[in-house]
DNA sequence: CTCCTGGTTC
DNA sequence: GAACCTGGAG
């Protein structure tokens, strides 16, 4: 077991640089600031993962206005939910997300459970999702554990970049030792952690010299060594892929504009490899995100 | 570990 | 053109 590698006078020394500038560059996005409900919180949340904050902020606006909380997004049929998803990418979310809504709804009377243990449980809620909604809706003390928090600690308190893969245990000791034991504090040191990896302290090309930790950082002092080398995770290619195809495929549905199915012979224009065009069609109907009908045609699921 | 989307940034 | 993005599930 090794000591935490900064003393309380530097953890002190962090936080009365970071909560500031929290204060001042904090982003204007929607659900901050006390202006939604938990479930707000969570849609955000799920929304965000893999994905832009500035991409997710005009679908979350749409979409709470079309389902404000749990109860109303478990009565929407599949169809629109998958529409409203329009291009936000990784529609198994969407899916997700609605069989939350319906959990919640069933089980916890149209409100979130404030247990690590009961909100983990749920569809599409994975340990960072949980702990965020704990942390940003609820108040929990508790350590938020994402890309761009591993990334600003690691650099910061230990002077290395964060490796790619999983959370390490190491990782996420850093992240409970440096978390402030106030509840209130620990909240905005994550939101503040999180926001500084988003802005400043990207992996590739971190603006230091605007940065409100840099005179305090170990990475600097350091020299950044092996900066941007520790790839977050392993090479994902796109062209080609079953993810390009069956975004195709949703693509061409969603913009259909009467309800009728779409024929196979418009999807075989669409991508003419008839092999990985099935592939993908079978796929989609087990996730549930079309219907594949006997003729090959698809439609939304009912 | 691999699969899953699509826009932005470098 | 490739890496990256406030991950989750199998």
């Amino acid at each position: 077991m090794t000591d935490l590698p900064l003393d309380s006078a530097q953890v002190d020394e962090l936080k009365s640089r970071l909560f500031p500038w929290w204060d001042h560059h904090a982003r204007d996005l929607p659900w901050r600031f006390g202006r939604t409900t938990p479930w707000g919180i969570l849609v955000s949340e799920v929304m965000s993962q893999q994905t832009q904050m500035s991409r997710v902020a005009p679908y979350w606006t749409a979409w709470m206005r079309l389902w404000p909380d749990a109860r109303a997004l478990a009565n929407a049929s599949t169809a629109e939910v998958i529409t409203a998803w329009g291009r936000l990418g990784y529609p198994r979310r969407a899916l997700r997300l609605q069989a939350c809504a319906r959990a919640v709804n069933e089980q916890y009377g149209n409100h979130l459970p404030h247990s690590y243990e009961e909100l983990i449980a749920l569809p599409g809620i994975g340990d960072y999702t949980a702990s965020a909604v704990l942390s940003f809706a609820f108040g929990t003390r508790i350590a938020v554990i994402d890309t761009n928090i591993r990334r600003v600690l690691s650099r910061a308190a230990l002077g290395i970049e964060s490796l790619g893969g999983a959370a390490s245990a190491a990782e996420r000791k850093l992240a409970n030792e440096l978390l402030p034991h106030d509840s209130k504090e620990s909240e905005v040191w994550n939101q503040a952690t999180m926001e500084l990896g988003a802005t400043i302290c990207t992996a590739k090309n971190p603006q230091c010299e605007i940065c409100p930790l840099s005179e305090v950082c170990n990475f600097v002092a350091a020299g950044k060594p092996g900066l941007a080398e520790g790839r977050t995770r392993p090479q994902q290619h796109f062209k080609g892929t079953n993810r390009q195809v069956r975004g195709l495929i949703l693509s061409a549905l969603r913009s259909k504009t009467d309800a009728s199915p779409l024929s196979y012979q418009t999807l075989v224009k669409i991508w003419p490899n008839s092999s990985q065009l099935d592939e993908c069609l079978a796929s989609l109907d087990d996730d549930g995100l079309i219907e594949l009908m006997p003729d090959k045609a698809i439609q939304f699921p009912k």
